[in-house]
RNA sequence: GGAAAGGUGGCUGAGUGGUUGAAGGUGCUCGCCUGGAAAGCGAGUGAAGGGGCAACUCUUCCGAGGGUUCGAAUCCCUCCCUUUCCGCCA
């Protein structure tokens, strides 16, 4: 959320900003609404101090004997405005809340402007794309054919975009999430295991609420959220709580499934593992000073890259426009894996410094000297990484003219030494 | 799911209708004292929001939301959470 006061002071920054995203923001309407509220609470301020002191006076007289009924009456007049009016601006204050909680985070500067995905600037890469003595085939067929993924019984069992993984497969995924969470703890990152199921103020922490309800799951009765990812937990660990300047930089990890409706994404990869209902994934989340987190999201992206390093897989990084950051963030960079069976790069990792976006709204706060007044810190996530598009990228990158896959060395010793998945 | 007891400041813990934003203790900060420290003494020590250039000032907050009342931490209702016991269950 952002800054009510940065809307006072420079509405025409942040409408420039907002347009940037493609979005036209009628920021007079949301001051009119924002001046609307603050007469109408210095109005109510007005008269509960009025009361106030007119309500000690009746003490007052009561104490000593005296009659107040004529005191009472006024008093109780003042009490039916007050009334009337605190609902009048607890109405403004929602309406205005729920406008700004609504509102995509301004980008940052620093982020590229553009008007599309088209305009992504590319930042770097690392590795060659792997070539072939023969036609390298999809991870749809490999999979099958080794009998590691059975994308037909698990549409049986869930429907579409549901995954069965077996023997090796299933495997596969232990030892990934197990190789990541081991790297991101070298790298100082503190394993988290968390809930997978979330209320709504956990949501709107993050971002997720009130704007995307449509992409979640959500149990009716308990009013409970599957998590799309493990960034909504793991940030709202220290939600409307004031952390000291010495507790800071947070590093913290964590492996979940995710859960993603993925609605008004239909027809869209519809072949594999590449857009799943569900997956696993393993999130980094950093809470740190403001001043740091730009530095700390260069950190994150180097943690992220360093996995793809180490499993041997060609990827690069771009950085989001304007037009293509997400909701939450300010800036914003994505790693894409290269997956030769399918011939496309695959998004992995998004790495995303928030400002403090998410910790205005999940309150998360810390003190910048001790005993000083409490503010806002920075937070940061990135993925490292989501599992489905790196093992489409370890089985067509590492397969063999037989349909066979070798297992990348990294991972040998995860899958209790072996070296290959075959038939 | 049933029963009971609770939820007050960084922590602990009083408070049952009228200077209570909240006693006492503890912790923390600053000062005095000391060769230095401890002890002791003195002062300060929550948050959010509004107004003001500022000193400052006002409002709100005792789990959350309603209600009663001239006035609510205190009385009533609903909900949430915690603890203990019972039941059920991986």
């Amino acid at each position: 959320m952002i800054d009510i006061k940065k809307l006072r002071d420079d509405a025409s920054t942040l409408k420039a900003k907002w347009q940037s995203r493609g979005l036209d923001v009628d920021v007079d309407a949301l001051l009119a609404k924002d001046k609307e509220w603050r007469d109408c609470i210095s109005s109510v301020e007005e008269l509960k101090k009025t009361r106030n002191d007119e309500s000690k006076k009746i003490g007052q007289i009561k104490k000593s004997g005296g009659d107040a009924t004529e005191q009472m009456a006024a008093v109780k007049k003042i009490g039916d405005d007050i009334k009337e009016l605190d609902e009048k601006a607890h109405t403004l204050h929602e309406d205005l809340q729920h406008e700004l909680l609504s509102l995509p985070n301004p980008p940052s500067d620093s982020s590229p402007v553009g008007k599309s995905e088209e305009d992504n600037p590319f930042v770097r890469d690392w590795g060659t794309k792997a070539e072939f003595d023969f036609k390298p085939q999809a991870h749809w067929d490999l999979g099958e054919k080794l009998g590691i993924l059975d994308m037909e019984r698990a549409a049986k069992i869930s429907g579409s975009g549901f995954a069965l993984y077996r023997g090796a497969g299933a495997k596969l995924e232990r030892a990934l999430i197990n190789f990541f969470l081991d790297r991101h703890e070298e790298n100082g990152y503190q394993e988290n295991w968390t809930p997978f199921l979330v209320n709504s103020k956990t949501m709107t922490g993050t971002g997720q609420l009130p704007k995307f309800k449509e992409d979640l799951y959500h149990t009716e009765k308990d009013d409970r959220f599957l998590i799309p990812t493990a960034e909504v937990p793991v940030t709202n660990i220290y939600s409307e709580e004031i952390l000291e300047k010495d507790d800071l930089p947070k590093y913290m990890c964590a492996y979940t499934p995710c859960f993603r409706r993925e609605a008004g994404a239909a027809g869209k990869d519809t072949r594999g593992i590449i857009r799943m209902h569900q997956f696993n994934k393993v999130e980094m989340v950093k809470l740190v000073e403001p001043d740091q987190s730009y530095t700390e999201l260069e950190l994150l992206v180097a943690d992220a890259e360093q996995l793809l390093q180490n499993l041997g897989l060609h990827y690069k990084v771009i950085e989001l426009c304007t037009a293509d950051i997400g909701f939450s963030a300010a800036r914003c960079y994505d790693i894409e894996v290269w997956a030769p069976g399918i011939g496309r790069y695959l998004e992995v990792s998004s790495c995303s410094n928030f400002e403090d976006f998410q910790s205005r709204r999940a309150n998360i706060r810390y003190r910048p000297e001790k005993g000083g007044k409490p503010t806002y810190l920075h937070t940061l996530n990135g993925s490292g990484l989501a599992l489905p598009r790196c093992v489409v990228a370890i089985m067509e990158t590492y397969q063999r003219e037989d349909g066979s896959i070798e297992v990348p060395d990294a991972l040998v010793p995860y899958m209790n030494g072996q070296t290959e998945i075959t038939p």
